[in-house]
DNA sequence: CTGCCTGCAAACTCTTTGCACGAAT
DNA sequence: ATTCGTGCAAAGAGTTTGCAGGCAG
């Protein structure tokens, strides 16, 4: 791990046990919850320094819906930046939906403007119509 | 203006005129400015409390393009929805595409889930590669 | 040993809100 | 007169950072 300069610590190694356990999304304040039950000595700051470097390193997905707080998400393998992001208006749950078209669809739109694309999302917010009528979200990916 | 019980204050009027002068896209802060250059008495809690009037109105578009601060537009008539942002990472300005096929993708992502979609976003991230080797960003909507 | 890493707390950015005054209807 | 709108300043949420000490290499 030392390869970039980068020190093997009991925190981030917490920080890292943490993050990879996790299956939804999660933000930077519940990640110091997981990983203080791993290793009690990790501190706030210690979680936002490291999450750029997970982020940066392709082992986080950062996604920011656009309420305040940014989500993260593990990057499994074989998982493309071709995601759409589905955010359920009743359950506030984010699914992350392949979406294979999209890359045509971000050259086809930079092309416009003589760009080239470098990353694309979409997102989309849907209701979901079983738990407005019957209280439960059946389908949770 | 009274329709729905708003007054019509110079403060606001001041917002609206500074708001709809604008061809780019801006921030709350820079509408502060522009308002404050029309009637120097607007404050910045004014323009945070008639810039979500605004925008549940439909006269401005809300665009947040995850970097802290949400950016507004005016809303051009004929200006659908199906829109996306082009953010080109060398010069920071952001380009609003027609994205015509946006509702149908919208639409296909969200029935693997059996969700119905209400709003969607296509955001690209891209590179303007005469900009880096010219200098010059001569493509600008 | 050296220098990166850490926790703590303060600082920062953007936005929201409580309060008493002021102005539109 | 009534009620909504306003400025000010403080509060809030999420994130970043300066500093002195700590631990990996």
């Amino acid at each position: 791990m030392t390869q970039k300069g980068l020190r093997v610590t009991n925190q981030r190694l917490a920080i890292f046990d943490a993050a990879f356990a996790q299956r939804e999304h999660f933000t930077a304040e519940q990640l110091l919850d997981y990983a203080r039950a791993i290793d009690d000595s990790v501190s706030r700051a210690t979680v936002y320094r490291t999450l750029p470097i997970m982020t940066e390193s392709n082992l986080l997905r950062e996604v920011d819906i656009g309420t305040g707080e940014k989500f993260y998400l593990p990057n499994q393998e074989g998982s493309s930046n071709q995601v759409a992001q589905v955010i359920c208006l009743d359950c506030d749950k984010i699914f992350e939906i392949s979406a294979p078209f999209m890359g045509w669809y971000g050259n086809s739109v930079s092309q416009k403007l003589n760009l080239t694309p470098v990353t694309q999302r979409l997102q989309v917010s849907a209701r979901c119509d079983q738990w407005r009528q019957t209280g439960t979200c059946p389908r949770r990916s």
